[in-house]
RNA sequence: GCGCCCGUAGCUCAGUUGGAUAGAGCGUUGGCCUCCGGAGCCAAAGGCCACAGGUUCGAAUCCUGUCGGGCGUGCCA
């Protein structure tokens, strides 16, 4: 149930038996401070402003119109607000009642762009952003009843795999089946554009391989083929260990859109928003026009011919919009694509391509290294993503060796891996900044604070509760009976699921679900402190029901995220 | 030059169509284990919300300007 949605419904309709105008907003939302309530409405202060009315007579007046029946109590408060604080019996029942998470998306179509690593290199620290936050928002709003379509936009076309394909065929026809040299897609990519810079006649080759490819060639096409099915084996094993639920099913890469281009070209020419400008197909829109008169263009096709990102983007939303019949469109890619998305966006605008669905771009900061500073290997080179990985496994063990001597060693090694990739991916989505954001390995594996180890350890903590009170926790049946400040925190902060998915989904942002499992993990312990669980008498069925709502909203919330638990760590 | 984003506690970050006394965590200081996992809990200290104006009953939030930082900017993606 959304509760806030529940109260701001009725305090809208109190406002109006109050005297408001229809559709006055009352602006339910959290109380700023536990005094205040539960909940607060502040819409009757800007009602009584426009209505030249007494604030806290009109507060008053909404206040005895609320018709709350036994859900929670009301009062006004300060200059007109209006504090509602939700009935311990009201409380027990929605968590009695809750049956999961309510499927209000469905109907609707999301398509999530995401991830899109360039094939031609392995995967770096570069593409994780992306990767994790589009992962978390696919699986939320697929929880939330939304059918999400999974576009991996990989960098799979373009001048730069002439070299790569031509390199490839020379090693193949040397004898290497190119599986051992391709083990290490850096190294090769190294040594093609070495022989590029140095070798005048491969360089020619090169160039003669893209025209091949962009003309179908079958030969080039399978040895093109090759080496993409190797380089995105290498993709999916990082997806693989980092836990992220894209497939080679979701892949539809740059080369998918091919022959699409010159129909898009065609189109926009039609539409007439095509000017030649020095050889050059752009499309010139005044809203990119700055102070000094000059209007950035958007360049659709290169004077020689080739086509550039926009043009294989305007293909994508046309296809995603018009095969997939997407609602919305979400684009999780880097900030520093701002402006290429509000351009392309704006000519997809004028050529029709959007249609009804709704184009939005969700940028990120990029990651940055510790000490702010730009996040790289010691010899200066981009840090790979598995080697990042890998490190979080290898810092999370010596903890877990640590601290959890008891555990076998496949267990630890087992913790170690969920905890180490569940520390990197939180401390990813747990920030909200567009700005660019610092990684720190002691903050995301210190085990204390909003971090993916205090969660998870709240939940094995949980577990460990019921195996020492020899607990069936699926078993258990009844309504908690709400009775302590802890046990009221605790059960309106899991009461407060539902709205906390529903804005993860309106604004692509999955640090508000983080921020949510920190509360209740919070709420929690201190519940867990002031209430004892095991202790036999009229508390005992009650607390556990808790307990096992709390755990049950720990594991699924991190689920969502895309960060796993254990029972015993 | 033009454009976009950002500036909140020593550090990393929240702050929900403008709302009450700006909140967490880390770090610092001090408490709490004969008690369900101390990877925990409680408390204290720490802020002219970059600066200056403006709009408003009310501004970290909206507008203008200044300073500081990051990024982008017609044929890479």
């Amino acid at each position: 149930m959304n509760v806030r949605d529940l109260l701001n419904t009725k305090a809208e309709a109190a406002l109006e038996a109050a005297g408001c105008p229809p559709g006055t907003a009352a602006i339910v939302g959290p109380a700023t401070r536990p005094e205040f309530g539960d909940y607060q409405a502040n819409g009757a202060l800007g009602a009584a402003k426009r209505m030249k009315a007494n604030p806290r007579e009109l507060a008053q007046r909404t206040v005895d119109a609320m018709a709350l029946d036994d859900i929670a109590t009301c009062a006004v408060t300060g200059p007109g607000f209006i504090s509602l604080t939700l009935a311990d019996t009201f409380l027990g029942e929605v968590l009695a009642q809750d049956t999961g998470i309510e499927r209000t998306g469905a109907g609707q179509r999301i398509v999530i762009d995401y991830s899109h690593p360039n094939l031609a290199k392995e995967m770096h620290v570069g593409h994780l952003r992306s990767t994790i936050i589009g992962d978390a928002l696919a699986r939320t709003l697929e929880a939330l009843g939304y059918e999400v379509v999974r576009q991996n936009h990989v960098g799979d076309w373009g001048t730069g795999f002439g070299m790569l394909v031509a390199h490839l065929g020379d090693v193949e026809r040397a004898g290497d089946p190119g599986r051992e040299e391709l083990k290490d897609l850096e190294r090769f990519y190294q040594e093609a554009r070495r022989r590029f810079a140095e070798d005048e006649s491969f360089a020619e080759r090169a160039r003669d391989v893209v025209v091949r490819l962009q003309q179908g060639d079958d030969e080039m096409g399978a040895i093109w083929q090759r080496y993409i099915d190797i380089s995105m084996s290498h993709c999916q094993e990082v997806y693989d260990l980092l836990g992220v639920s894209l497939t080679p099913r979701d892949v539809r890469g740059e080369s998918a859109y091919n022959d699409d281009l010159d129909t898009v070209v065609e189109e926009l020419s039609e539409a007439g928003l095509l000017t030649e400008d020095a050889g050059a197909l752009c499309v010139f829109l005044d809203e990119f026009r700055g102070r000094d008169g000059k209007i950035t263009p958007v360049i659709v096709r290169k004077s020689d011919g080739g086509y550039l990102y926009h043009s294989t983007d305007l293909a994508a939303v046309r296809y995603r919009v018009r095969e997939l019949a997407a609602d919305r469109v979400l684009y999780v890619v880097d900030a520093r694509q701002a402006l290429h998305f509000r351009q392309l966006f704006a000519v997809c605008k004028e050529a029709g391509y959007d249609g009804s669905a709704s184009l939005e771009h969700h940028p990120f900061g990029v990651m940055q290294g510790p000490g702010g500073r730009p996040f790289a290997t010691r010899d200066g080179n981009v840090m790979r993503l598995t080697d990042l990985l890998t490190e979080a496994i290898d810092r999370a063990r010596e903890v877990v060796a640590e601290k959890s001597p008891h555990l076998g060693a496949d267990e630890q090694a087992r913790v170690a891996r969920v905890v180490g990739i569940g520390a990197v991916k939180y401390a990813d989505l747990s920030k909200n900044r567009t700005s660019d954001y610092v990684f720190d390995w002691q903050a995301m594996l210190s085990f204390d604070g909003n971090t993916a180890p205090y969660l998870q350890y709240a939940y094995a903590r949980i577990q460990s509760l019921f195996r020492r009170g020899g607990v069936d926790a699926e078993s258990l049946t009844g309504m908690p009976t709400i009775d302590t400040p802890e046990e009221h925190m605790l059960a309106l902060t899991l009461a407060r699921r539902q709205e906390t998915l529903e804005q993860v989904a309106a604004q692509a942002m999955p640090h508000f679900l983080c921020a949510w499992l920190y509360d209740l993990a919070s709420a929690f312990m201190r519940f867990y402190e002031n209430c004892p669980v095991l202790e036999e008498g009229p508390t005992h069925n009650s607390r556990l029901l808790l307990c096992r709502s709390t755990a049950d909203g720990i594991r699924t919330g991190l689920g969502l995220l895309g960060i796993e638990t254990v029972e015993r760590m």
